[in-house]
RNA sequence: GGGAGCUUAGCUCAGCUGGGAGAGCAUCUGCCUUACAAGCAGAGGGUCAUAGGUUCGAUCCCUAUAGCUCCCACCA
């Protein structure tokens, strides 16, 4: 092996071989429970981005892990056609070969999309592999590959036939640019400084007039109506009557309101149905004509009069321009307002009237409610459920068309001789009323979410009666961000339960975003963006995946540093030295069957500790927790294995004992075998390099080997019972020992390379220190060690543990002074300790309530730190009376 | 305006159903100890945002306050 962990030189080797072994395909025979995660579908125009891949990584962590549990486990990928996000892309391309759209027609301009999507959508996927994901890439769908479509269609049409979707005139959020319908959730609101005009609108009789106020008032043009609150007293006088509007001349009545809020303004509000969606309420509430005075472009037209062909804000001016020449404008304010941006290309949205198709969402909201309230579906971490209930209670219609041409075409045709509209799921040849084969369909395409919404089921074949479908739905675990509950999360919800009667899936682990070390989100703009790409390069895949993940508990946001990631690199290259060690010293060795000899002390509780940490991984991952799944094997490697039991072995290895040495590594090969399957789920490429290198492999491959067992340690012949819980704390009391005389060698200021004659004087039984004597002298930088059943003569350091105490002669070490000081300082640490079990015990009410346990825990502390107190007393005095 | 969350060591964050504050990084000190200097050993560092309350006991539960973040709504 080489000395330094190096990634490249093997993780692609190892995708490959799983790739060939086609490991990542479920039997989907039915002898295995199945576990099924349906991914979600990145944009076919993207890259990876580190979003991605913390998503990616959770998910494959746990389709991993459920792989290893015994499932039959199926993780199905895909890629989104993101209907206007890729538009914009084409659109963009088109242009620099200056090109448009609208030149090149539309049949031309989806075969480009196509050939574009041929040539980038697969990009994506092989970067996904590089990040090692186990999908079963042999049923990857694409939103709108035939199958999909299917699924759209049937869909579509069935919910127009029943009505729940249909045709409307609405107010929806235009986006000038992309030339597009998009829907509310996709409008971004931004405060922006402006201002507030107060326009004079005079009465016709001539009696007076009625100011409003407006932060649009190039929408004047369409105004056709005032509204003022009905119990306004200002106005109560004037509702009815009728109103010139400034410029144009129009008569305009004044209407009474709930809307208008009395303290906004002037209390009295300008009412433009066309381009406002709460004057269009007001507007429908009072039978108010709609004048629509915009083009799709944000240009006046032709209701516009004189400004007809002025840009919005040009229009804005001029008319401002005129208001003030002819004495209607009465006052500008400055005026903190909220703007709505297309959340795709920037530009300010435009309200607008127009047709759109829309669906129903009140029938669709409930049961999708109920699903969550009723425990069906539940949301990890809980807290998100609130996010999801608010949303879907609160839920508009959805408009589902948009005015763009990559996508899936609204399959709504009109017949052209007798009008009647009608929606296929096959194209038609003729009209099913008149026959008359003279039909048109629908220009417009499908919200992107309108099929991401049928993902669950739509890529496993429906509506066909298919196998997977039976097999693998509902799926089991959603993995997504907070970002996309409402866009997509809810839509599945409702779509699954609506069409297949089934649920999508039974949990929704939602997750944070990944945040630059600053905190800010990562984006194009600000350029500090992470490519995880570059990262995998540098350090390796695993090293990303790890670093991502570990840490994190649901929900939460994850700030990426680079230092975190050198830190996860290091543990990488401690994985890899440990398996080193094991394997060097496992040349000469000839392992025996587990169960076969006696174990050690070390030996017991390196193995109890790796079954209590199966055990906490375990639960964490039953719960999703990859994150602190991550720092439980962490800490076990590093601290547990690596930091003691690989030292503590190195005086079983480095003894005359063959068998000795057979048995020590014997457990080395075990507990590491079993550490690298905790850790294979995150971290798959080390741990299978390593893997294959063992002599002790028990499958394949490590991704097809079973999880560790939390029940204790599996050998040949079946489960070996743990050794007693007792076993762990002998250990660590020896752990504690040692560590006390290392602080007492650096205290002393030892140098670190010279040892000393160490003097052991058991507490209690003295079997435990005769047993581990060999580590204590290693470890605790003895020359030698010799078991005393009283002090040496002579002035010695002194250290007390509860299980021994241990004396340095002091000729050995330098200074007389600094052990007085220590031991001084020892002193101080125990009476304070004493001090405080005290005080508890002085408490009448800590005394009489607590549980009993730990009154007495208390009692016994007391006991044990006077024991201390007094040997460490003695010493102090001896050498004080020596001086 | 409505809702959710956060505030713990210099930094990034853990801390499950109340019973003596943890990790990683950074800092300091000493070590090239035959797996690893991408390492080892040791150390320092926290009124657990603030103020009350419940309790024998509060980082944890309740109330209020402050600051920060996010989501929803969109007030002309």
């Amino acid at each position: 092996m080489n000395k330094t962990y190096e990634p490249q030189s093997f993780e692609k080797r190892i995708y490959d071989n799983w790739l060939e072994k086609n490991y990542f395909k479920p039997t989907a025979d039915g002898s295995k429970k199945p576990f099924t995660i349906v991914m979600p579908p990145p944009n076919i125009t993207g890259q990876l981005h580190i979003g991605h891949a913390l998503d990616c990584t959770i998910q494959d962590a746990i389709i991993r892990y459920k792989r290893m549990m015994g499932f039959d486990a199926l993780w199905l990928p895909g890629t989104d056609h993101a209907s206007i996000a890729t538009e914009v892309k084409i659109v963009e391309k088109l242009a620099e070969e200056g090109l448009s759209k609208e030149g090149i027609g539309r049949e031309e301009f989806l075969r480009r999309a196509f050939e574009w999507k041929a040539q980038y959508g697969g990009r994506i996927v092989e970067q996904q592999k590089r990040l090692g994901l186990s999908c079963d890439w042999s049923r990857s769908a694409f939103t709108m590959d035939e199958r999909c479509s299917k699924a759209v269609r049937e869909v579509f049409v069935n919910m127009f036939n029943e009505g729940t979707i249909y045709q409307g005139d609405r107010i929806i959020n235009w986006c000038p640019q992309c030339k597009t319908a998009i829907s509310d959730a996709e409008v971004e609101y931004e405060s922006s400084a402006s201002h507030l005009w107060h326009i004079r609108y005079p009465l016709q009789d001539g009696s007076g007039e009625v100011v409003i106020a407006t932060t649009r008032p190039e929408t004047l043009l369409g105004d056709t109506a005032v509204a003022v609150h009905p119990s306004d007293e200002r106005y109560s006088a004037m509702i009815g009557k009728s109103l010139v509007l400034p410029l144009v001349g129009r008569l305009i009545p004044i209407v009474a309101d709930e809307y208008v809020e009395k303290d906004f303004g002037t209390g009295a509000v300008k009412i433009t149905p066309a381009h406002d969606p709460n004057d269009f309420e007001v507007g429908k509430r009072h039978n108010l004509p709609i004048i629509n005075v915009m083009n799709k472009d944000a240009t006046i037209n032709e209701h516009g009069g004189v400004y007809a062909g002025l840009d919005r804000y040009e229009a804005r001016s001029r008319i401002v321009d005129d208001l003030k020449a002819q004495g209607f404008l009465v006052k500008i304010e400055d005026h903190l307002n909220n703007v709505g941006h297309c959340y795709r290309c920037g530009n300010t949205i435009e309200p607008l009237i127009s047709k759109q198709w829309f669906v129903k969402m009140k029938e669709l909201a409930e049961p999708a409610i109920k699903a969550v309230k009723d425990k069906d579906i539940t949301f990890i971490p809980k807290r998100f459920e609130k996010s999801y209930l608010h949303w879907m209670e609160n839920t508009q219609d959805w408009c589902i068309s948009r005015q763009l041409w990559w996508g899936h075409r609204i399959p709504v045709y009109y017949c052209d001789e007798c009008g009647e509209v009608f929606a296929a799921k096959e194209d038609p040849h003729c009209c099913p009323k008149c026959k008359s084969t003279k039909l048109h369909q629908d220009e417009d395409v499908l919200d992107t979410w309108f099929s991401s919404a049928l993902w669950p089921f739509s890529t496993m074949g429906w509506p066909d009666k298919t196998p997977d479908l039976d097999l693998f739905y509902p799926t089991d675990v959603l993995v997504t961000g907070y970002d996309i509950i409402g866009f997509w999360v809810s839509r599945m919800i409702f779509s699954g339960l609506k069409h297949i009667g089934k649920k999508p899936f039974c949990d929704v682990v939602i997750h944070g975003i990944v945040r630059d070390e600053k905190g800010r989100k990562m984006s194009k703009s600000l350029g500090n963006g992470v490519d995880p790409l570059e990262v995998i390069d540098s350090a390796g895949a695993d090293t990303l995946r790890i670093s991502l993940v570990s840490g994190i508990s649901a929900g939460g946001d994850i700030k990426y540093s680079s230092d975190k990631l050198e830190g996860y690199r290091n543990f990488m290259n401690k994985i890899w030295n440990a398996a080193r060690f094991v394997l060097m010293n496992a040349e000469g060795c000839t392992p025996v069957p587990m169960g076969s000899f006696n174990l050690t002390v070390a030996d017991k509780w390196i193995l109890i500790k790796l079954v209590e940490c199966t055990k906490r991984v375990s639960e964490l991952m039953d719960k999703y927790e990859v994150g602190l799944a991550a720092t439980e094997i962490y800490e076990f490697i590093w601290n547990d294995f690596c930091d003691w039991y690989i030292e503590l072995s190195k005086t079983e290895l480095y003894s005359d004992d063959q068998d000795r040495r057979n048995n020590t590594v014997t457990v080395l090969l075990y507990v590491l075998r079993e550490a690298l399957k905790l850790a294979h789920p995150i971290i798959p490429f080390v741990t299978s390099e390593i893997y294959n290198a063992l002599p002790n492999k028990d499958a394949e491959d490590i991704m097809i080997a079973s999880f560790p067992s939390t029940q204790g340690i599996v050998t040949e012949k079946g489960l070996m019972e743990l050794p007693e819980m007792s076993e762990l704390n002998k250990m660590n009391d020896v752990i504690e020992l040692i560590k006390s005389i290392r602080a007492m060698r650096r205290e002393m200021n030892v140098s670190q390379s010279k040892r000393t004659s160490l003097f052991v004087k058991p507490i209690g039984g003295g079997d435990l220190i005769a047993s581990t004597s060999a580590y204590i002298e290693k470890l605790g930088g003895g020359s030698s060690l010799t078991i005393v059943d009283a002090e040496p003569t002579g002035t010695n350091a002194t250290v007390v543990s509860p299980i021994a105490e241990v004396f340095v002669p002091m000729r050995e070490l330098v200074d007389v002074e600094l052990e007085i000081e220590r031991l001084n300082r020892e002193i101080e640490v125990v009476d304070s300790e004493i001090a405080r079990a005290k005080g508890k015990l002085a408490n009448e009410g800590f005394v009489k309530k607590a549980p009993p346990q730990l009154v007495a825990a208390e009692q016994e502390k007391i006991t044990k730190y006077e024991e201390q107190r007094v040997i460490l007393k003695k010493s102090l005095d001896k050498l004080l009376l020596n001086d």
